[in-house]
Formats: structure tokens, sequence, C-alpha cells
DNA sequence: ATTTTTTCGAGTAATATTATAGATTATATA
DNA sequence: TATATAATCTATAATATTACTCGAAAAAAT
């Protein structure tokens, strides 16, 4: 399951990506258009912005704002972030990747041979899909 | 992440699967080979049972053995039973669907709609593949 | 009868997730 | 320079989930 927190993530990131050439906006004004416990998406909007996503400035007249083109910010690289891996055993992770320690012989492990396909199905399209591919795939939908 | 409780149960499964002709397996004797945790996985096969898929006899001479080919006991099926949905999102799940807690509009929601992919592309290769399948792959890694 | 083995109901321990609190630092502007 | 604003940092509380344990009951074999 994904957590709150890449959920919250996602969506700070397409409001952003909807205020682009505006000044920034704060996380308070996000946290109350995305219903999201403020003290909770300052923390992730930290973590975004420490892996370069987003630009931050201090102060009045502060907030955040993207430091890409939402086209160039895609649902891989956010959910690496916020949860970590993207394959459901951590064997067969890229990123993140450790032995099971239920597991006796990696080698010829026949459910991670499996999950190392769910993980390249699943990975296609999350490092496909971008924050601009969100938005336009809501419009779409409202359009429908 | 897959728990722990579906690999014990994928892994439990595949050494019936071994064991098709034989008379039934004690679960101690599962857990042994496997390094389980004998309580945890008396739940698990328990859960496995009354799903369907494995026949039990108590007492002397009893224990555990497959009550269908184990071509035709798909992960997807598995996991259902011992994790539930298959999908990301509650939103975006067939078998065990409900609202997202923080959504707001889900007929429009283009998360979910990027996680109703994912979840087709991850179901068609858990819906595709067996316990048998396991087991082959097994083999085929060995050999290589 | 006795032993073996599953079944059942409940409980607990460990870990992860979600969220909150309070103080600190940086910036703008009056 | 004082004041207000807003991000940053560190810690901790609350809740949920996962992983596992306990003990006794029921069924079957010898």
């Amino acid at each position: 399951m994904l957590s709150k927190k890449t959920k919250y993530a996602i969506k700070a990131l397409v409001v952003l990506g909807k205020n682009m050439d505006q000044p920034p906006m704060q996380i308070s004004k996000i946290a109350e258009i995305e219903r999201i416990p403020k003290k909770f998406l300052e923390q992730i909007l930290l973590d975004l912005r420490n892996a370069g996503f987003l630009y931050s400035k201090k102060g009045a007249g502060g907030g955040y704002s993207l430091n890409r083109d939402p086209k160039e910010i895609f649902l891989v690289s956010i959910m690496r972030i916020t949860d970590g891996p993207i394959a459901m055993v951590p064997c067969a992770s890229l990123n993140f990747y450790h032995k099971c320690d239920e597991c006796h012989q990696e080698s010829t492990c026949g459910i991670r041979d499996v999950f190392v396909d769910v993980r390249d199905a699943t990975l296609k399209i999350l490092s496909e899909t971008s924050i601009a591919d969100i938005i336009k795939r809501e419009t779409t939908l409202i359009s429908v």
C-alpha cells in the first residue's frame, strides 16, 4: 500500500505544478487545499526539497515552488524518497537492495524471480508518469 | 512490501507442491524445512485451508497437503488471502475496494488513475503465475 | 488410554506509520 | 532595528500493522 506520506507528496507536487509561474506557496496553503496535517506536510516537503525537487524560501513572502519542470518529476523518484523501494521484496529492489531474512538461497529463489518481473512492470509505469501527467489525467477525467 | 506471512504462505505451498503424491506433511516439518515460526505458520496454513487450497487431517499421520493442482494455485489468490488487496491504493482495488480517506474527488483523481494501471500490470503477472511456475523457475535457476 | 496433530481464541511484542509540539533560523519590510 | 512571517530542526506521542506466542480443545490413529 502507498503510504499517506507518498500520497500527500504527490498531491503537494501537483498543487505546486499548477502554481508554476506564481510566487512560492506556503506550506499552510498547500495543507489547507489538500487537507493535509500541516506539520506532517512540513516534513514531507523538506524531504522533497533535500532531494532537489523543490525550491524553498524562508520568511515573509516565502514558501515552496517546484525546482523542475513538472514533466521531469516522475512518480518513481517521489516514491523512492517517501516510501523507499518500489519492489515488493527487498531482494528484488534496484535502489534499496538487501537480503530477505527468511531467504535461504537467493540465486535460486522462485519468489524473487517473479517479483523482479512485477517490479519491472511497475517501474515501467512509475518511471514514465510525471506530475505533469497526473495533472493532465485529472483534466482529462473531468471532461469525460 | 510483501509481508512475511505471504512469503511463508508461498514457501509452504511450494513445499507441499513438491510433496504431491506423498502422505500429508506436518506443520512442524514444513516449519523446519523453511525455518518458519511454527505457531505463525499454523495460522497461515489454517487461512489457506479455510480458503480451500489445502486439505488437512488431524491426529497421528495427519498433516497438510494441497487440495488442488499446483498449476491452479495462483499467487494472486494467495496474496489476497494473506495480505489482502493487490492494488497500492484501496480505491484502485478490485476485491478490497474502499475510498481513500484523503481523497476529495475519486472520479477525477489522477493518482488513482495511474495506480489502476499499476494494478493491472501487477495483476497480470500474479494471476498468471502459479505454485507450479515457482517450482519450475527454481529448477530452471539452479540449472543456469 | 495415550499419543499425535490440527484447530481455535486470545493475547502480546516489535516495528512502522502518522501526526504533533516547541524551539530555532532566515528573510522581508516597516 | 524591531516585528512578523515562514521554513527548519529535533524530539516525541499516538495509532496501526505485523509478527509472533500461549494454552487448551478437538479429532484421529494405534
